[in-house]
DNA sequence: GTGGCCCCTGTTTTT
DNA sequence: CAGGGGCCAC
């Protein structure tokens, strides 16, 4: 290893050189932060950082500047290695990440790096199809098909098959097919031993026909496709692989096997591969994930180092010894032992709630507590196993007026009315994507029932063309569509006149602006009147629409094509609302490579974590364990669990077990509270469930319940969260006052004043 | 042939 | 409690 001089003289001298890089790639650097940042690590992550090892595996525990040492490797290849940055690609977990990591590379080292490939797998590949499209069965610009699309997909072709659904279920038959695109499997390589397979095997023939009829690729093609091309196109391959002299990757125990032998692909002419990740914070079996990756790195590239990364910069001891204590009852792993210096910390606490609702008063009554006290929303996060579980949280936040950031991209995007008009804008990009046109040919109701669609398919089928076509044969030319007379007379007018409607969208959208786009779409079909039924309901959909809209506008310049490119690719954590000072509510998944102060862990029950899916399969029960490390591991200060005694399941009330979980954790590290300490100040079986939470919310706010109006309109007040503001309004409803102020910083918001702790200003 | 209504079912995690 | 599918009435 060249020897590396750390002495603070020499760094400021350089940083007065403009570098000059081998193809003309020139980086000014002002304040080297490069060199600077390099002397604050410590030993390992400096050899990590600078070693010649050209393989090189950084084991890295949670809290253990991973990202970091990431970001510097990538400077200091540029910075010291004259490597020029488009001679680097960079993997990462999340778009989010990817962002931060270039903004960060581009402080330290005090310019673009626009040349640098950096990105999730998904959206390399997505990049490297569109560029090479000639040699793949789609062209340039495919669209990509989301978990729902691709369900649907298999469910139609289960119905083309007459096979029973009851008895293949999508679900399964699609992850059969998603688990051989992932273990690079075509239909013909799948084995049919079995009636079922043979079944999976049928359709996954079928599904494929109406992907490349779309002209289209799902999550799994990018990477399989990829993969492909680069094995059948030995050139292509070479080109890339000439051209990246450094391949990095960030959360590699989490790559499958298609990403796996990409990487080999990318890194097969100059062999540099720096992989970073740590096998205890594999989540993602589920998706084809192996850590096992970890060993075949190592079988694979006999010459490579391997790195632990063991000092952790992020937690108290005490949550470290918990975390250990959890992890390490799985076998079969790296032995790492975690070591902090930041002292033992403040016991974790394990609150004992009565019931699920009682689970989220706690929560949010301890946050609004430690808020009210002084601390910053933004330190703390509530991380839960299932979706589901966000609901009674949310709830119980809007109940006390505590602002909250939900992450969660299929919150959003999942939501019909966003997907509909996705649907309307993939259509128009591409009338081949039959998915969409399917979904909403008849949105709102246009008389386009399931005959006239079966018939539109029977006509695109004789004629061997897509349903697409014949639509737009029917819109352009009414009557005299040669498609005209075999519909009958109703059909082929309702046809004509949806086709009429893509026909203009498709010429408005040569010469128009995507948001003009999205405007005529809306208008012309009527889409607000259509969810908008003036309900509470109704206007939230519509203000989803609104804010799909925004979003259209970022991309004016962009165009349709990255528009729907990045929204089928946004992960969950790419919806974090950073600029937000507030709690943020995830699933323990999406909080992988994230950090907090106060971190709750709810719903430590049997069934719920380790879910209950995961009991029959050691494996599966072994990554629900990994699964609860990688959420503790995210507290830096306080780490708060949180159990109900009961919560309804589905409609109805059952009780549950502690976790398996919880007894792994050593007692002297616990301070329990909640039931059974008799904490609880209300009992909830005596009383409505909404009126026992409500109740709990309000007696906890001890003393200031106004007897009558404290506010006026006009007078000046301050928020613990959202700051200053002025009441707009002010009025007595039932026993509280409501007080409807503007906020600086967020503006309109109305709040109970004996909740709301409003402090009046002079 | 279409659309609305009712019943039934089924709950992980997501690029 | 919600979404989807099946059935029945216009």
């Amino acid at each position: 290893m060249r020897h590396f001089p750390r002495s603070g003289l020499f760094f400021k001298l350089i940083a007065f050189f403009t570098r000059t890089y081998p193809g003309g790639y020139k980086v000014k650097s002002s304040i080297d932060m490069t060199m600077e940042s390099l002397q604050k690590l410590n030993p390992q992550q400096y050899e990590a950082v600078t070693s010649d090892a050209r393989q090189l595996l950084v084991l890295a525990g949670p809290g253990s500047g991973k990202t970091r040492v990431l970001t510097q490797r990538i400077a200091f290849l540029v910075h010291e290695k004259s490597v020029n940055p488009r001679a680097i690609l960079a993997v990462t977990f999340t778009n989010k990440a990817a962002r931060e990591m270039r903004a960060r590379l581009e402080r330290m080292l005090g310019g673009s790096v626009d040349a640098l490939w950096l990105g999730t797998f998904h959206a390399i590949c997505a990049r490297i199809l569109r560029r090479e499209a000639a040699a793949l069965p789609f062209d340039a610009n495919f669209v990509i098909m989301d978990a729902d699309d691709q369900q649907s997909i298999v469910k139609r072709v289960l119905k083309d098959l007459n096979i029973d659904e009851k008895l293949y279920p999508p679900a399964s038959i699609h992850s059969i097919i998603s688990n051989a695109k992932n273990a690079m499997q075509g239909p013909g390589d799948l084995r049919s031993r079995t009636y079922r397979e043979e079944i999976a095997k049928r359709v996954y023939e079928q599904y494929e026909k109406i992907l490349r009829a779309s002209n289209a690729v799902d999550f799994d093609d990018l990477l399989m496709w990829s993969v492909r091309l680069f094995e059948e196109n030995p050139p292509i391959r070479e080109k890339y692989a000439r051209r990246f002299e450094h391949v990095l990757v960030d959360e590699f125990q989490d790559t499958n096997q298609a990403q796996y032998e990409l990487l080999k692909h990318l890194s097969s002419q100059h062999h540099c591969l720096f992989a970073v990740g740590d096998e205890d914070q594999s989540i993602y079996r589920w998706r084809g994930a192996d850590y096992r990756n970890v060993l075949r790195f190592q079988s694979d590239y006999p010459q490579s180092v391997k790195l632990l990364l063991e000092r952790n910069y992020r937690s108290t001891q005490n949550v470290l010894d918990a975390a250990q204590a959890v992890i390490n009852q799985n076998k079969a792993r790296t032995p790492k032992n975690l070591y902090s210096k930041r002292g033992s910390g403040p016991l974790i606490t394990l609150y004992d709630a009565v019931d699920d609702h009682a689970e989220a008063a706690f929560v949010v009554e301890d946050i609004l507590d430690r808020i009210s006290a002084g601390e910053k929303g933004g330190n703390f996060a509530v991380m839960y196993r299932t979706n589901a579980q966000s609901r009674l949280l949310e709830e119980a936040f809007l109940r006390i007026n505590l602002p909250y950031r939900l992450v969660g991209a299929q919150r959003f995007y999942g939501r019909k009315e966003v997907k509909d008009i996705i649907a309307f804008l993939r259509l128009v990009h591409n009338p081949l994507d039959t998915v969409s046109l399917t979904r909403v040919i008849n949105v709102p109701p246009r008389g386009i029932g399931s005959k006239t669609l079966i018939d539109l398919n029977i006509q695109a089928q004789e004629s061997s063309l897509t349903p697409s076509e014949v639509l737009l044969s029917l819109g352009e030319q009414g009557e005299r569509s040669p498609f005209w007379l075999p519909f009958s007379s109703r059909g082929a007018s309702v046809l004509a006149d949806f086709g009429a409607l893509l026909v203009n969208w498709r010429e408005f959208s040569q010469s128009q602006p995507l948001p003009e786009l999205f405007d005529r779409i809306l208008k012309d079909i009527g889409y607000k009147e259509y969810i908008d039924d003036g309900s509470e309901v109704g206007e939230g959909r519509w203000e989803n629409v609104l804010e799909l809209r925004r979003l259209a506008y970022e991309y004016q310049e962009r165009g349709i094509n990255e528009f729907l490119e990045n929204i089928a690719l946004v992960s969950d954590q790419d919806t974090v609302p950073d600029e937000m000072d507030a709690p943020t509510l995830l699933t323990l998944h999406a909080a992988k490579g994230l950090e907090f102060s106060h971190v709750y862990i709810i719903g430590l029950d049997e069934g719920l974590l380790p879910h209950s899916r995961s009991f029959e399969d050691p494996e599966e029960m072994a990554e629900e364990r990994r699964l609860f490390y990688v959420g503790i591991t995210r507290a830096k200060d306080l780490l708060t669990l949180v159990r109900a005694g009961q919560r309804s399941n589905y409609g109805r009330f059952e009780y549950t077990m502690e976790s398996r979980f919880l007894e792994d954790i050593p007692e002297n590290l616990i301070n329990r509270q909640g039931m059974r300490l008799g904490v609880h100040r209300v009992n909830p079986l005596s009383q409505p469930r909404w009126e026992s939470t409500a109740a709990a919310a309000q007696t906890n706010r001890k003393n200031e319940k106004p007897p009558e109006a404290r506010f006026k309109a006009g007078m000046r007040v301050i928020h613990p969260v959202w700051g200053d503001g002025m009441v707009v309004e002010t009025r007595i409803l039932g026993n509280d006052e409501t007080v409807t102020v503007m906020f600086e910083t967020v503006g309109l918001k109305r709040l109970a004043a004996s909740v709301a702790r409003l402090e009046i200003m002079r």
